[in-house]
DNA sequence: CAGATGCTTCGACCGAGGTCGAACCATCGA
DNA sequence: TCGATGGTTCGACCTCGGTCGAAGCATCTG
């Protein structure tokens, strides 16, 4: 196959909603089955499955078996990475969303969620502000840096600074603000600090992330987040 | 429209055989008419002008009138980037391309080519290699650096140093070599200063780059490029 | 072994959309 | 004003693929 008929095959695969809604459950970075991926995009499970099979073949997800259930997820970070691209350009022209019954669920998604391997929403907004802010990276659409400053950071976390400086910062568009949060090595080192200290709690069936007290204060802290004083 | 509906509808863009092989051939940055559009495709004018209105209606391209002619072009830097991405998983999973007919026009593409703002290619990676050799770029997935050494470097080619300095060192897989090679605002300042200078010219017709006789010295020099000298 | 549950395959239906020829509109040159 | 050329609109055709119910397969539990 020619890399354009590939290109296209990718991008038709991507072009059904259904399937879509069910690559944007997985952006999480969490394996779901079939089941829970029915329910997400709304559609019967042999539709889901047919789907799922489809999505499998062009390797965009793989499949992990355990016992009767099979566990689908994104195939890899590239694969991460391209649906991030594709979001950035759809979220900035897609038109105003309507509100619709804005729940608690729907509040904390934008406070607080995952994005594959990192953390995105206000709060995942706010950290990286903050950390530009302070000098402890330096950012930029294409790419960015980590700093002294901010190698001196991640020292206080425990996080192993890498011997290649300044390689680990990748921003990544925020979906509900609209504005950058961090990606790269940085945000999955930063989310999986968080998460090994129960700063954060992964919810179940939702890319939605909650904040322990103990992790509101370490927050707050670090970071200098007056939203979470509050 | 929902974010999941837009995405969708970005995916069935990309989707098609025939608007891949424009956003293809436009990749290069150039804008084309569409009767150009139309035989890159392989299709009729009307066919090609209802997938250009369509591609233009969902800004993924942007037309420039001038007189009787319509100019069609990739519409941002960000609408490149996701192609980028949604062509770094179509070449590392499509199947080795049978080498048809690979004439002179084939090899000069391979050689050296433009991809949207910067250069792609076997010497655009030799490039790149020779920069991260020698230590005037730190090169990641992610995102890349310029060092105190790759900001002589743009010195002497009278590139202005940006204040924020290693903000614009983005890779990008190349297609014909799967390596990577520069773009972000190091990519597109590079093949300015190239450009400007005359050591390229591009092609009518074609994404491929020529390099003339002082071209070819001045890159051999500047990045050890032993390909350069045979 | 038997029932329950998760998932897939099969077959039939149906709507969406890509394609082209013909005709039409817009702009340029003489 | 009148071809000539670039580009679009319209209408008819036809294929492709998403959808679901029914049935079948696989795996766990009792």
């Amino acid at each position: 196959m020619s890399s354009v008929a590939r290109l296209a095959e990718i991008g038709a695969l991507i072009g059904d909603p259904t399937r879509c809604a069910m690559l944007v459950a997985l952006m999480d970075g969490r394996a779901l089955t079939a089941s829970e991926l029915a329910r997400a995009a709304g559609v019967t499970p042999p539709t889901a499955s047919s789907h799922l099979a489809q999505l499998t073949q062009a390797d965009l997800l793989s499949v992990i078996r355990q016992g009767r259930h099979r566990y689908h997820q994104i195939a890899s970070a590239e694969v991460a990475r391209m649906l991030e691209g594709l979001m950035a350009v759809a979220s900035r022209t897609a038109a105003p969303q309507r509100v619709v019954a804005t729940g608690p669920r729907d509040q904390s998604m934008r406070d607080l969620r995952t994005c594959y391997d990192h953390l995105a929403g206000r709060h995942a907004v706010a950290i990286a502000d903050g950390m530009a802010a302070r000098g402890q990276i330096v950012l930029s659409p294409d790419g960015g840096r980590l700093t002294e400053a901010g190698e001196a950071l991640l020292r206080t976390l425990s996080i192993d600074v890498p011997a290649e400086p300044g390689l680990l910062v990748r921003p990544c568009l925020d979906w509900s603000e609209r504005r950058f949060h961090l990606g790269g090595g940085l945000g999955a080192a930063l989310q999986q600090a968080f998460l090994t200290r129960g700063w954060i709690r992964r919810s179940e069936g939702s890319r939605a992330v909650s904040l322990s007290p103990d992790g509101r204060r370490a927050l707050a802290d670090l970071f200098d987040l007056e939203a979470l004083r509050a």
